[in-house]
This record gives C-alpha cells, structure tokens and sequence, in this order.
RNA sequence: GGUCCUGUGGUGCAGCUUGGAGUGCACGCCGGCCUGUCAAGCCGGAGGCCGCGGGUUCAAAUCCCGUCAGGACCGCCA
C-alpha cells in the first residue's frame, strides 16, 4: 500500500516542469521548475533543507542564505504552497536518505515564489500521528494530505475499474438507474426528496435500484450490472455506513442460483488476485469455489448467519447423545421440550476466570437458552496440556458446574463431541434449536479474535443458502418476508399452497466473507400468481402488490424471463481488502456514526424562502412529557 | 429507542481509583543560536472555562446527576 500509481508523464506548465518525487538522478544539473507542500522544514540557520511534497512524493529542497528565496523559505510555515526553481544537484554519499526515493539528490533553490499561505494547522501531516475520528472528519482535506485516506481511494479506484472491466468482458451492460425515485413501502426507511413541482409529493432516494434491474430483465437486457449509490436512513455500524453507500448491483436472466454463484466467484477471485498489483491492497488468498451453507446449518454449527470460516470450531450437536439420557433435569427434559443441547470448544479455557463463564452464562440467559459449562483441567506433570491427547486421557478431571452433575460418560461423550483437549472449556447451551446456537457463535467470534485464530491473509468466502421465505412476527401474530419479498420460493405455487411458511425457503442467497455479510441476493419471483400467493401468506392482498411495486407488477404480466441477481457491498468488499476496520478509512468524505457531515455541516436547515417553495412547514418535536 | 467507552493548552496522552493550588510528558507554536539535516539539534517563552450545566463538600479535572459531542455495540438495516 506504500507504492504509489504510476504517474503518467506531466506536461511542463508555468507551475513546474515534473513531479517532485518523478525527479531521478538522470536529472542531475538540470534547471528544474517544482511545485508543492513544504511537508517539513529544517532550518540550520546558515542552511535550510525543505521536504516539497506533490502526489508524486517527497523531494528535498536546499537553500543558502546567499541565494533568492532563502528569507522567503525560511519565514513560510508548513504546509504552505510554492513553486520553486533552481537545479538538480548530486547530494555527498554521506548524505544519502535511504528512506527516501529521492534521497541520493536535492534541489539547489535559486527562485522562489509562494502560491499560498498556510496558517497553523490544526494537527500535523503525519501518516504515523493518531488524530481524533473528530478532528480528521472536520479537515478531511488535511486529513487527505497524510497520504493513508489516500492510499485506499486509488485502491478504490482500482477496484471500480476491475469490477467495471471484468463484468462488462463478461456481457454484463452498464446502466445507471435513478437517483430520484418513487418511495416504495417495504425495507428500509427511505430518503424523501419533497416535490416543488408538486406539492405534497416526494421522490424518494433508492434503497437498491432492485424493481429497475428486475425491469431491466423484463427489457431485454439480460445481464445488467452498475457500481450503485444507496439510501437507507438507518443507524449506523463500523460495517454499516449512515445514509448512503455503494453496492455491486447486477442481475441476470435466465439464470439460475449457480449461474449466479458461478460469475460472483469469478469476480471475487479476479480483484483479490488483482488489486494487490502496485502495492494498492495487502496481497490475500481465496479460492473458488466457495463453501456453502445452508442457513440453517450455519445458525446451528456457527451460531450466526455470517459465520467466518477462517478457522474451525464448530458447534456441537449433543441433543441425540445426551437429551433424555441423563439425570441433570435441563438435559433430561430438553427431548421433551423440543430443545437443543450444542457445546463449543475454548482453547485453552479451562484456567480462565469464573466471571468469564458467568457472563457466558447471564448472555445466554437473556436470549432465552440455558448456559453451562465444563472447564477441563490439566493431568498433572503437563502444565500447558499441548502433548496429552484426548485419546490417551479416557477420564478427563474437569470442574465447572456440568462436571458435577453429569457422570464421567457424559463429561467424556461432551468431550469427545468437540474435540477438547486438557486445559480447554466446553460451554454447552440448551434452548429452542434456532436460538441454542446463537450465545456459542457470539463466544466462538469473541475466541476467534482473542486467540486470534484466523488467518489475516486469508479470504474466506462462503455461500449461505435456502433462506426461509417467512419468519414468525410475535408481535403482529402473522408471517413476515424474512428478507425479501420479490424472493422465489423453493417449490414455487405449490410450496405456497402446501407447506407450513414457516418450512418453505427461498431461493435466496447471501456472500459471507470472514464473518462479513458483502450480499444479499436472490433468485426472484417472476411469475404475478406465485407473487400474490406468496403476499397472500404475509397477509397482503393482490391489491397491496399492485400499488406497492406496480410498475414491476404489470412488467411481469408482459412476458418476464426467470432472473437471478446479487448486490456484493462495494465499501464492504474494500475494507475486507484493505484490512480496514471501519468503512470511514475507504470513503474520501464519510458521514459520522450519527450521520452528520462534520466537514460540510449536513444535515443543516435552510431558509423559510426555500420551505416555502417546497411546500413544507418544519413542526419541532414536542418535548417529552 | 437502549447499553457501554471517551472528552484535560493547537495535537496525542498521563493525572481521576483514594477530592487538597492547572501538576506532568511528547509533538506543534513564538523568539534566539546554529552550514548537511532528513522525527534536525540546543536554549528560552507563550498557550487551559479540565466539553457544558447543576449537586455533594471547607475544598471538585477527580465523587454524584443531567446534558452535549465523538466512537463501539443492541434494536433497526425487506
């Protein structure tokens, strides 16, 4: 990430003649003009050496006293701008800046002339300097100028255009969709841009241009992708950006789920393995196919629905071995109830504190699942437990609450069912099968890290399938779309009309990488009838479909192919390249977790005159009582 | 809507647990010295509503309550 684009040849101008970092010792007793930012000063008083940094790097400047300019240089504060001229010299060996590029020549000043003047700046220009998220919000610009911000925009650059090139090589048209839209009922709280033309209406900001592709589809175009702006007013995440954020959108015809899996593996191997090139991203592995998972396999074997596979320790199903068989009551009457016994590995846990397996245990506990555990001790003579094997140790001594109360047969089958070894900890849950797993996810992720278990220069990408269409809203006491409403169900009219909702999945699909969600995508449902049945089933009329999404509505009664699409998070996948933590490290002006523009002041109010032509009235909230 | 962390010269921090004078460190800034530095060096100096408001106390950066700002998370994000 230290190397920098190549520059393409500069056009001598009245500024400067080439790039300060561009000069090479071929110019050595030349007369050069250069341009840029006094990025350091070190003033000897009878000499002065001046870093002029431009985008191109750092060269080193030097003036006498007894030459043009030297008052000027040395009065002038970092950061300002100037334009100097004067010749290429040779440094001494002994002078020699290994750390520079530049560093085996300098720039004699002879002429000087300052372009702008900086004030003290409000913190240093320093890539190595840690400046409040605050402070380089609010000078972005400086903040640009430390070179890291800058280093991730080439590489989103780079991105764009890998992306760009190698979706359109593979017959995907380019197309942008609106960005004045119509508000449409379901997802995300919208944007709402007010009308002046027509008072009382809106347009809206897109969530995901997801009808305009489907209509795409239904056009003719086949394959559609663009690199897409979307507006969801929802709170933000270190992964999650306020307000607006770009997506991978693309949508194929007659295609299938595998088509579907098969051109996003292409596109995902082809950037990791290029974008590294000129040092723009960490050099990373991943490899296609990607592994894939059925929802429900991964809630139960990870404990979440974006699992990171780059290392194991998977949850252990134990209700089979030991539901009913024993005599502690909460395992005793988990087959009755319908319940599900797992257990998760600790490496290495056993010595850790009782408060750590109580939090386990108060955390499960508010999501309605029984925690416990078993802390398995090291055999005596083997204090860190790296050579005993499990194997040769048939009766582990371990404590913890379940090694109480369960005989050595069932600390051994609980033992041999994760693979634990003296030393490690084994938590066990026990609740409703689509919950028992989910407090052992939050600890596997939470190990994972703490261990620091996966490999940082790998990618694991995994597919995770067959969605349930429906979930069950306690609330409402009525069937929701679980993720998307223009989802196919698996089994299509007849699954409708057959199966419990709660049992129908649907063709849709997500992009998980080293426990990031990148996409969400599905095989839509193209057909008007399965499309009221299944709204039917969410409690809406065929009316409710027509109103809310009608111009998809009538597109589908013209002749629409089958079509499949995804939409990998393009912010999400930098980041994931980049190593970054927060998506603010790869946006050049980011919102801030509350949404606000620091730099620009958004959002701010505006004047009666412009309320007044948009038709609206600002009513403050009432204070709460 | 909620939970947690942070807020101290321009910047980054320490001080807070256990109240006792705005005490300290690094960088920056201003002035002086300095002809081979590249994080230049040396000497001197300036710069503070300890986020804001209230409370407790003889006494608050420190303890309590509220509030604002920045960050992480839960809810939310079809």
């Amino acid at each position: 990430m230290t190397d920098r684009l190549s520059h393409p040849p500069l056009a001598q101008n009245a500024y400067r003649a080439i790039r300060a970092g561009d000069v090479t010792e071929s110019y050595v007793g030349r007369r050069l003009r250069l341009a840029g930012w006094i990025g350091a000063k070190r003033d000897h008083g009878g000499l002065l050496f001046i870093d002029l940094r431009d985008t191109g790097g750092v060269l080193q400047l030097v003036s006498h006293p007894d030459r043009a300019g030297f008052e000027t240089l040395s009065r002038l504060r970092l950061e300002s701008v100037i334009s100097v001229e004067g010749e290429i010299v040779a440094r001494d060996e002994k002078d020699f800046n290994p750390k520079l590029a530049t560093g085996t020549i300098e720039l004699a000043v002879d002429s000087v002339e300052v372009l702008s003047v900086a004030e003290v700046l409000p913190f240093p220009i320093d890539p190595a300097a840690e400046i409040s998220e605050e402070a380089r919000m609010r000078y972005r610009y400086l903040d640009l100028r430390r070179g890291p911000v800058v280093a991730r925009l080439q590489a989103r650059a780079r991105l764009a255009q890998l992306v760009r090139s190698h979706l359109s090589d593979r017959g995907f048209l380019e197309i942008t969709t609106p960005i004045l839209t119509a508000s449409s009922p379901e997802g995300a709280r919208d944007f709402l841009v007010p009308s002046r033309l027509y008072p009382g209406e809106f347009y809206a900001l897109p969530q995901a241009p997801q009808q305009f592709k489907q209509l795409l589809m239904v056009g003719g175009i086949e394959r559609y992708f663009q690199i897409a702006p979307c507006f969801r007013d929802e709170a933000s995440r270190a992964d999650r950006s306020p307000g607006e954020f770009y997506q991978i959108d693309l949508e194929m015809a007659f295609a299938t789920q595998e088509d579907v899996f098969d051109e996003v593996e292409q596109l995902m191997v082809h950037v990791v393995t290029e974008l590294p090139e000129g040092g723009l991203a960490p050099v990373k592995r991943a490899k296609a196919p990607f592994p894939r998972l059925t929802y429900a396999d991964a809630v139960t074997r990870y404990g979440t629905d974006k699992p990171d596979l780059r290392f194991d320790l998977a949850i252990a199903e134990l209700t089979a071995a030991l539901g009913g068989a024993t005599e502690l009551p909460m395992f005793q009457l988990a087959l009755d109830k319908g319940h599900a016994i797992r257990a998760l590995r600790v490496p290495a846990g056993g010595p850790r504190p009782r408060r750590w397996f109580d939090a386990f245990a108060d955390a499960a506990n508010k999501s309605g699942v029984i925690g416990s555990w078993l802390q398995l001790e090291n055999p005596p003579g083997d204090a860190d437990g790296s050579i005993a094997r499990a194997d040769e140790q048939p009766k582990l001594p371990a404590k913890g609450p379940l090694a109480r109360k369960l005989t050595d047969d069932e600390v051994q089958t609980i033992v041999e069912a994760v693979g634990a070894l003296p030393g490690d900890a084994v938590l066990t849950t026990v609740g409703p099968p689509h919950r028992a797993s989910q407090p052992l996810g939050a600890q596997r992720s939470a190990i994972g890290r703490e261990l620091g278990l996966a490999d940082p220069d790998e990618l694991a990408f995994c597919w995770i399938t067959d969605f349930p269409m429906y979930e069950w809203n306690d609330e409402t006491r009525d069937w929701d779309f679980s993720h998307n409403p223009f989802s196919m169900p698996q089994g299509g009219l007849d699954a409708l009309q057959t199966k419990d909702p709660g049992d129908i999945l649907a063709f849709q699909y997500d992009l998980v990488c080293n426990g990031l969600e990148l996409s969400s995508g599905a095989v839509r449902n193209h057909q008007p009838e399965v499309m009221e049945a299944a709204f039917a089933i969410a409690g809406y009329g065929p009316e409710r479909v027509q109103q809310s999404f009608p111009a998809l509505w009538q597109a589908f009664h013209y002749g629409a192919p089958p079509h499949a699409g995804i939409a990998p998070g393009f912010d999400r996948l930098l980041m994931l390249l980049l190593d970054q933590a927060n998506l603010r490290e790869v946006i050049a002006f980011p919102l801030n977790q509350s949404a606000r523009d620091l730099l620009m002041g958004a959002p701010n109010e505006v004047s009666e005159q412009q309320l007044k032509e948009l038709h609206l009235r600002v009513v403050p909230p009432t204070a709460p009582s």
